[in-house]
DNA sequence: ATCTTCTTTGCGGGATCCCGCAAGATCCCT
DNA sequence: AGGGATCTTGCGGGATCCCGCAAAGAAGAT
């Protein structure tokens, strides 16, 4: 068995190297400290399991599963991060292929915990979630104050610094449409509860600030959403053209 | 020769172990998981020297010096961390009291690097500080689109959510000079430097998501101005008072 | 004292934002 | 087909934001 690990950090890969050798004995080992890397030596190897960091320079884990996924689904891929920031749980369950199997540990979790997953995912095929990650799911999932995707799309853009006029462009709905979303996503992040009467802030900046705290957002998601809106504004062509 | 560390992540905590016992001979070491467990021991150990990582849940890096070294302007600190980010730099050197020695090295450093800036500090008393974060330091005090200090709250106000008004009454000048102030900001954020027109953008907003961007803002300051602006709301009984 | 330069402040106005209200539109259930 | 819940859209208006303009102040140089 062939196993790749993706991690920048030094310390954490020697780790890692320690608990696979003991873990799957006799494995192949490769090894990358970051996502463009690891996708080049993916790609030279035909079947392979995949440790991979979430967070790392040039090009993050989740966008390296994301196109390692979409060439070969079949790949069982080990997400180890040390956040459980909803935005990267949303990231990582939006792309996972249907029946791949696929782990999400925490480096605070135990060194006997991760063995344990790493034998589940790469040997049976299962998918291990983190029990503090599943309660972060959940709570996306079920709680009244959840977030819809378009939703939490329209607060990306929010968070990217777009104006309702281009939001409501973009999404393709109306400019009152967007605002009624505005509304909603004030409510659920709370902008309101505030102890000292509420004409304290400015509504949408405040919401970002308090969806960042909740770790709804995070800087990676906002690097990611910065590229597509890029790419979109290149793509449609805009009437408009700068006041200075 | 005693020596604190403090840093969460369990197998970071075991390398520094192995580091300074092979760097600092007969060291004793103490350890904390969190910066509300390390201040506490701190204060048992008359003259120690300290290793803290930044990023800490419930009480950062950052935090826990300052009041270590308000009540022992003496001792020794070393800073290690993952990021090099602008928030953090000006963060620690906002605290450093007069001629105390201090470190400030990145995980990615090499061993080397890092058994030699501990030995610097901790038995010279030299500051040592990392190139790379040395240049984000140069970077953030010459450059022409660099920031002020009083810039720098107001950046730090806007994104927290403040309205232009609440932020003048805050820092204790006009409505107006408030809007310069943002106008600086904007300019230096390069908020106009865009393809695609300019009345694209949100202005207060898109300058906050650069800032992210930038590493100018992170989670971690915005924790702790959240923080100090809720002290200061209770602090100072506003008049208004909601509309809603 | 006078001039220069930089900053602060007020005023005004156009653009945007936030949101209540009400008229459709859509969908689901029976 | 009818009824009800939810969603979308337009209109209108008050509050806020962004900023040009110019007067008043502050700091320094000659």
């Amino acid at each position: 068995m062939t196993v790749l690990i993706v991690e920048d950090d030094a310390v954490h890969r020697a780790f890692l190297r320690d608990v696979l050798v003991g873990t799957l004995p006799g494995c192949r080992l490769i090894e990358a400290a970051d996502g463009v890397v690891g996708e080049a030596l993916a790609r030279e190897h035909e079947s392979m399991n995949v440790v991979v960091d979430l967070q790392m320079p040039r090009r993050t884990g989740v966008e390296m599963a994301r196109t390692l996924w979409r060439e070969r689904p079949g790949t069982a891929i080990m997400f180890w991060s040390n956040y459980a920031d909803e935005a990267y749980v949303r990231g990582v369950s939006r792309i996972v292929p249907e029946g791949a199997a696929y782990g999400y540990v925490l480096k605070s979790a135990s060194e006997e915990r991760l063995a344990l997953a790493l034998k589940s995912v790469f040997l049976e095929g299962q998918c291990v979630i983190d029990r503090e990650i599943r309660s972060v799911q959940q709570k996306s999932a079920d709680r009244s104050g959840s977030f819809t995707d378009v939703e939490y799309e329209i607060l990306v853009d929010l968070a990217l610094g777009l104006t309702d006029r281009l939001i409501a462009e973009r999404r393709g709905i109306s400019l009152r449409s967007v605002q009624n979303r505005l509304g909603q996503i004030y409510d659920k992040l709370g902008v309101y509860e505030t102890e000292a009467g509420s004409d304290v802030f400015n509504l949408r900046m405040r919401a970002v600030t308090l969806a960042g705290l909740r770790k709804l957002l995070n800087r990676n998601s906002l690097e990611q959403a910065e590229a597509e809106l890029a790419a979109w504004l290149a793509a449609s062509p805009r009437a408009g053209g700068g006041r200075r």
